[in-house]
DNA sequence: ATATATTGTTAGATTAGACTAACAAAATAT
DNA sequence: ATATTTTGTTAGTCTAATCTAACAATATAT
């Protein structure tokens, strides 16, 4: 059994890795703001306990079994994403930090029975997959907003930042995953875009927008 | 705010308490399974955090803040409870572990839809009060079962012991909270009681089980 | 009333998880 | 190619919460 701060370096471990799935110390650190000393002293536990590959001055890479941990861990954070917004009408700029608690309940029955009552969901509540029970999640590629081209309709699939500023900032423009946006036009100098969705024409979003939302081009 | 730990000795500190609100510390020390000395010096820091009002030798007594903080981590405890049994039909039996694990979550706006979506009960699933959002709780003055008497008919409204074991043994003669139990006879070297209700007729129960089950004299 | 048992405290050690200071290795810049 | 910056490690300290051993106070029993 891993402790709860275990837990929270298995999952910054998951969420930062690259495509090789490598992650330097002081990213962790950074991510975590937990001091590098700190990082290097947890990196050697996790190593004892099969967690991690460390090796002195590498990249810090998940073994197997740590992969599946964080998987675990990361289940049980967007299944409780899914349920306070499905069952308990939170809205979805609300549920991060109660969910980063919650992750931690020691209880498989408990995360069972949430995920029964939602009906097995695939994604959460910002678009993200949710691992299976044994760790595993399928990565569907979407696009960045911002890769698009002028004239496209896309479908807002998922969502980068889960930060409750953005969300909010998404509700005030009335964004919501499924949307289906039309790019209008995209401002040379600062890649701002100029898009147009259900009963909203010409909203323009900043680059800094643009980026965070995963779309699929409408078929 | 409290820690964790810091909750759980204030809760069972408020558990724990006679009718003049005393613990001893070795009281304490056993009910939590933590040795007397670490138990002392977590009354030390309490007592510093005017939750406690401690002195050498002396029985333990909660602060009146001390009162409302524990019946705040009692509150979210049965919360907890309710909405596991209620919304999430977990069985009485099987709540009890994963409440004492929600209750530390630090989340007011948790509680609060929790308690809305329940439409805000007074009494958890095995019939104790909820404290309200201030900590206090009312306690209704119930009967043991083992106090009662031959041919007395009574209703079953709260049961004193928790642990899975018991309820799966209420839950195996179909007992309930509601239940209106008859008592045929008592057993005068055993203080057995034999019982009639719903269909089944001339149950036994040792005086184990009826000083455990609470009731009111059926009007 | 004194001996014994129980309860409670003090002192010091341990572990997990954090920190700072100092140093070492690797990467980057001149 | 060497100097500088960035990244990473080592060594040692700190705090919260636990423990054991030893001692002290209170309660109980004869």
């Amino acid at each position: 059994m891993n402790s709860y701060t275990e837990e929270n370096y298995l999952k910054a471990l998951f969420n930062l890795a690259n495509e090789t799935g490598e992650v330097n110390v002081n990213e962790l650190s950074k991510w975590l703001e937990i001091k590098m000393p700190t990082v290097t002293s947890m990196m050697k536990k996790l190593a004892e306990k099969k967690l991690v590959h460390y090796e002195s001055y590498k990249p810090l890479r998940l073994t197997e079994k740590g992969k599946k941990e964080a998987g675990l861990v990361i289940r049980k954070h967007r299944l409780t994403e899914m349920f306070l917004v499905n069952k308990m009408n939170f809205g979805w700029e609300d549920v991060h930090d109660i969910a980063e608690q919650i992750e931690h309940i020691q209880s498989p029955v408990f995360f069972e029975k949430m995920d029964e009552l939602l009906g097995y969901p695939k994604i959460d509540p910002h678009g993200s997959p949710i691992p299976d029970s044994n760790g595993k999640m399928i990565w569907k590629v979407y696009e960045k907003l911002s890769d698009c081209k002028v004239g496209e309709t896309v479908k807002l699939l998922a969502v980068i930042n889960t930060s409750s500023d953005f969300l909010k900032f998404l509700n005030s423009r009335e964004m919501h995953l499924g949307l289906k946006i039309k790019i209008k036009s995209i401002e040379a100098f600062d890649k701002s875009m100029v898009v147009s969705y259900s009963k909203r024409q010409n909203e323009s979003l900043s680059q800094l927008v643009t980026e965070r939302l995963l779309v699929e081009k409408d078929k």
